[in-house]
DNA sequence: TGGGATTGGATTGTATACAATCATACAATT
DNA sequence: AATTGTATGATTGTATACAATCCAATCCCA
């Protein structure tokens, strides 16, 4: 919680750590649902003025991580396994067409940029680096998102991929979900390299319903 | 442009009037794609502090109007009708979740209360009061959100909505769009009502397949 | 003439001071 | 005893001052 200076998020500037530290705090349960957020406190604790907490308070209250209320200050809201949920439904059906747009529009560098980042995602799953599977599992679909050529798509499933980090992390070493995970990307990639939309839709569909599955039976083993 | 102090925003607050002046103007244009919007300029001539501007910019960077790099500024990224069609699309698979998830999860008094604004919606659709009826048309799309139970999604389809907001007024005078867009929410709401899901979510893609065909006609008008 | 440092103005980033608002406790009144 | 009013401390909202950065024009020197 005090290692601020590790943290060296995007753009360098305060904002943008103190923004990055919330997050982390508030995904990890170290301010759980319900707890106010007083700027003071946190400016002294992170050794920044007030400015850059303000801010960071706003970026994650458009996140959905916070609210604030005029004159009253900002609130932390907890992400619910419902909300997550839903958010999984919300993917299955978006996703889908993410694929579908890539399959239609995406450009050849595109396409070739996804192929490495599969092949080096699948020598991690080989190896058995959860951790770097996890990440290179996220940076597919980002470049997934970015080969839909969409840019309110690729706002919408950034903004719940962060969302639903956690959630994703504690359900990604859940049996052998990575190697799974990247049978199902290289045969979305294939589809979507034979310019096939419907098949790239259908496929990216059945992948999210089964990371969702993934993710329940995870909170099923812990409670 | 000058009007500011007419412009009184959800919570009273600098930032928000702020807000809701720049988003007006950007999406009406007095700030074209590529405006580099400086914060010193807008806070003179609102007669305002930088510091609500900058706060203003940062809720409009994560609403998609601008953009935002380290020590440079903002400049607005206007909404092209290629986002606009997408959103369509966006709007055509999740929306119809929204509608099923009201059929199963939607309280008595949500859809009672949403009985009750389109009952007001039919009474100026018939009126030929444009104005209002696309205001309603907002209002029972939020309430379907509402009911749907759902924050995740709420919080995406009203994001898209203020973002498509122009468009929309646009396109909603083209033909008769407000009388038949109230009875097509008339069948939805019966559907809901019902608990049928499938109905429900059918019927409602079809409702945004044509409120983005009318939007298509209209845009040809145009041009 | 061309290219690279430099310098000045403009703009953003951060800190801090002050004003407005809210919440709590306590006192006064009925 | 309940309620209303009021004072006080804490917290947020806004303004402003200062520091860091960027950009473009200029200058210098080969």
């Amino acid at each position: 919680m005090l290692d601020f200076n590790e943290i060296k998020a995007g753009d360098g500037s305060l904002t943008s750590r103190v923004y990055a530290v919330l997050e982390r705090d508030i995904l990890d349960g170290v301010y759980p649902d319900g707890t106010s957020l007083t700027e003071s406190r946190i400016s002294s604790e992170l050794n920044v003025s007030r400015t850059p907490v303000r801010e960071a308070l706003f970026r994650l209250e458009q996140e959905g991580l916070v609210s604030i209320v005029h004159n009253k200050g900002a609130v932390v809201r907890g992400v619910s396994s419902d909300d997550i949920r839903d958010i999984y439904t919300l993917r299955m059906q978006i996703e889908g067409l993410a694929s579908r747009w890539a399959a239609e529009r995406g450009t050849p560098e595109q396409l070739q940029k996804m192929r490495e980042i599969l092949e080096l995602e699948r020598f991690y799953a080989q190896k058995g680096d959860v951790q770097q599977s996890r990440n290179l599992d996220s940076v597919f679909h980002a470049a997934l998102y970015e080969a839909s050529g969409s840019s309110p798509l690729r706002r919408t499933l950034s903004a719940y991929h962060s969302y639903i980090g956690r959630a994703r992390e504690r359900s990604f070493g859940h049996g052998d979900r990575p190697l799974v995970s990247v049978s199902e990307h290289e045969r979305i990639l294939d589809a979507v390299c034979a310019h096939d939309g419907d098949l790239a839709e259908a496929l990216t569909r059945e992948h999210i319903k089964n990371a969702l599955e993934s993710f329940l039976a995870a909170m099923e083993a812990i409670s």
